[in-house]
DNA sequence: GCAGTTTAGTTACATCTGATACCAATTGGG
DNA sequence: CCCAATTGGTATCAGATGTAACTAAACTGC
């Protein structure tokens, strides 16, 4: 027994949490990058657009869990690449609508199969029921993390 | 049933994983920071030098899947601060070995309990075996990642 | 209906990060 | 040996990201 009481990088699990998350989303963006010169912050967009129809900025930084500074960057580059329109809010003025164009909806209804084989490809070899656990487990840890945010959490004396 | 083959943001699992790798490395890196003014690179190197004893760089990066500069700017700090020492390697004047000094390791001493106690408040309430599972199955995701890169995914036609 | 406060969204700035270029030292082939 | 190619490590540059400041619009109480 090591003084540290037992703290091992290796299986550190914020540690590992990390590197597995760098590992994925750097495949993830440069597949993203390359074939479709979207961002990941942009593809999130395109995404929940997709999904939900029009959404203002507030809505979507309520739906992705980014910055409102990206969501306004990310929607920028789209509106310039005509994938994304933007329209007057008529219930507030400092809003606009977001809403994909044809041309977005086509672009998601190209990469969402290239998302899923990813998705696929990285959960080969997996059941589904540890697929399942895998992403309940990960809604936990990012819970108790914004929980725990805000309070101090001192070490046992 | 939606045209794009059942993508959706909230269950798409590189989406899942970013979100709460973000949670959890933003929670700790702010603890650190906070309270002992380490970076996350700064405190996985002072990590693998408690563990491992004087390692040169390029160990370090083969530890830590860090980026080569991102080591060499963490310890650069970590010199500065005196918690760490480079002296000569005598096997290649290219390289110089990086150690704890002693004040690295009382702070290393210190900060340990800490960090374990953030990764037990984290897991409170998954079974010891849900851990284990969390862990192999990050593993595999980062291998699956490992593999995937370099080569080319296409979307099933 | 008007002053003060809150909210939607963008801009500006400071920071961090990674790719590239670079220098010094080492290795290897002839 | 010596020149070419490789490797350890740092410096430089460009792009991404988040915090804070800012503008404009919308509530709030009176």
């Amino acid at each position: 027994m090591s003084t540290d009481g037992g703290l091992q990088l290796d299986s550190y699990l914020p540690y590992r949490l990390s590197v597995a998350s760098n590992a994925v989303s750097g495949l993830i963006a440069r597949a993203y990058e390359d074939r479709f010169g979207l961002s990941i912050p942009q593809w999130r967009l395109v995404c929940v657009l997709a999904e939900d129809g029009g959404l203002t900025s507030v809505q979507i930084v309520a739906r992705t869990v980014m910055d409102k500074v990206t969501v306004s960057r990310a929607a920028q580059g789209l509106v310039k690449r005509h994938l994304v329109a933007r329209s007057q809010n008529r219930m507030d003025a400092r809003s606009h609508v977001l809403a994909l164009t044809e041309a977005g909806r086509e672009l998601h209804f190209e990469i969402a199969p290239m998302a899923l084989a990813y998705e696929a490809a990285l959960i080969a070899g997996l059941t589904p029921d540890e697929v399942n656990l895998l992403k309940r487990l990960l809604g936990r840890l990012q819970s108790a993390a914004g929980q725990l945010s805000g309070y101090s959490l001192r070490s046992p004396d």
